[in-house]
RNA sequence: GCGGGCGUCGCCAAGUGGUUAAGGCAGCGGCUUGUGGUGCCGCCAUCCGGGGGUUCGAAUCCCCUCGUCCGCCCCA
């Protein structure tokens, strides 16, 4: 028989890797209350037309990367490549642009039919900033900080901020003009997937990777050129923002990004660590969007990081290694015989309730392979109990770091385990050495 | 969608045409029928991702396929 298999590109999360993502998670919340954001979950389904509106039918991601299919009543469906239009969508429906403006994070799994390779899964999973309502060129800066502090809070280093501006859309109908006509003057000196492009989305060439296609381009008009005196101002004051912040960025006049909302501010964040898919955080302004999936015109901007890569790059660094471990329980319940084997349940429950972590070994054997489980599960104290025990009314209380052990009356034992958990916090359920 | 590398036990890994497919870790059992962390002993792939083919004979060669990894495209 075949074996069953995940569906390529999607990946599960095993035990030994899920810690380190709940402490991703858990930074990430704690600086996303910081900043004063508030958490929105959308359907990870949405109608395949919001995709098509709000990211622009010419892109790669709606192109050829969505998960598309009919539900029974032939209504077109797609799993979620990106966050940004389904939160928009969900403002817009529910009207919550009618209290004010939001600051908004999101996070989940995204999809997109892709080949896998380093950094790149088809299922991967995104945290997300909206700041919907806001033009203020500070809050650019805002968003990109909160960006930057939470990676600079998971310890990652070696990062690059590179910006740019796209200028607003009359910023941009003008250079596209000029581009494309600079362009098909040199029609012949670029490669296919470029000439093609010269037609659905010049712009996209700018930041190709190819070489020569590159070459080609050292000459070509700068989107910067075509700025309108008021959007040059207005990246200046952004820029004013991130110096002001103490961020640092590099200027990348090539930074083009691939979803069409985008407007003004566009910025990545890189690190060289990560092979072919270095970037980390991708956003922006977007503008339009909102007024596109049919609110009124609404200025916002936001970011997405790969969590993938996040992950990636802290098991890679060496700081980060061994500072993760997977749960352990505080106490394992070691118990033999009928009578044992119950109240052990009763005991675990006890203090379970009392807030202690427990393990109860539910498999009666003997009672040295239940003291090497609870060696191996790293708990620091174990309880035993077996039919001696039972007739004379106590538990052995065992220090497993220490072998030290001594006979008390169950509840004795409970209150002895709960103080030296519940006073001085979870530090004091590991006794040291 | 395109290019290249790889695919032997849960994990790591020897083996590169010849009778029973090393070893390590983990797991399980025992030495120790109620006391762990060390030690010792035993068990743990009729099978080498799958399917065809070549051969007297293949995990080892060929073809197809699937998966995986890296890169391209693109993006987080």
């Amino acid at each position: 028989m075949e074996k069953l298999q995940s569906l390529r590109g999607m990946v599960d999360l095993l035990p030994e890797q899920t810690a380190l993502w709940q402490q991703v998670e858990a930074c990430a919340r704690q600086q996303f209350r910081r900043a004063a954001l508030a958490e929105i979950r959308t359907p990870i389904l949405e109608t395949t037309e919001l995709f098509a509106r709000g990211i622009g039918a010419a892109t790669d991601v709606v192109g050829k990367e969505m998960y598309t299919f009919e539900d029974r009543s032939q209504r077109s469906c797609t799993l979620r490549p990106e966050g940004t239009a389904s939160v928009v969508r969900a403002v817009l429906q529910h009207g919550l642009l009618s209290q004010g403006p939001q600051r908004l994070w999101y996070g989940g799994p995204m999809f997109r039919y892709e080949r896998p390779q380093a950094g790149r899964q088809r299922q991967f999973h995104q945290l997300g900033v909206e700041l919907l309502g806001f033009g203020d060129p500070r809050s650019d800066a805002e968003a990109i900080a909160i960006a930057w502090d939470l990676l600079m809070a998971l310890g990652i280093g070696s990062l690059s901020l590179e910006l740019n501006s796209l200028g607003d859309a009359a910023d941009r109908a003008l250079y596209r003009e000029e581009l494309v006509q600079w362009l098909e003057a040199r029609r012949h000196q670029l490669d296919p997937e470029a000439q093609a492009r010269i037609s659905t989305n010049p712009l996209r060439i700018l930041d190709s990777k190819s070489t020569d296609t590159q070459a080609v381009l050292a000459e070509a008009p700068l989107l910067a050129d075509s700025l309108s005196e008021a959007s040059r101002q207005r990246f200046n004051r952004v820029r004013q923002a991130l110096d002001q912040l103490g961020i640092p960025y590099q200027l990348n006049p090539r930074l083009v990004r691939g979803l069409d909302y985008y407007t003004h501010t566009a910025f990545e964040i890189t690190s060289a660590e990560l092979g072919a898919q270095a970037t980390v955080c991708g956003g922006g302004r977007y503008d339009g969007l909102v007024e596109q999936l049919g609110g009124a015109p609404t200025p916002a901007v936001g970011w997405a990081i790969g969590l993938e890569r996040l992950v990636l790059l802290l098991s890679t660094t060496k700081t980060s290694d061994g500072l993760v471990q997977g749960p352990r329980p505080d106490v394992y319940l070691v118990s033999r015989g009928e009578a044992a084997e119950l109240q052990a349940l009763a005991l675990a429950q006890q203090l379970r309730r009392g807030g202690c972590a427990v393990d109860l070994d539910l498999s009666g054997a003997a009672f040295a392979k239940q003291l090497k489980r609870a060696d191996r599960s790293g708990a620091p104290w174990a309880l035993l109990i077996g039919d001696g025990e039972i007739d004379q009314g106590v538990v052995i209380l065992k220090n497993l770091r220490h072998s030290g052990e001594q006979r008390l009356d169950p509840q004795g034992a409970v209150k002895m385990l709960l103080a030296e958990l519940c006073d001085a916090g979870p530090q004091s359920l590991h006794p040291q050495t």
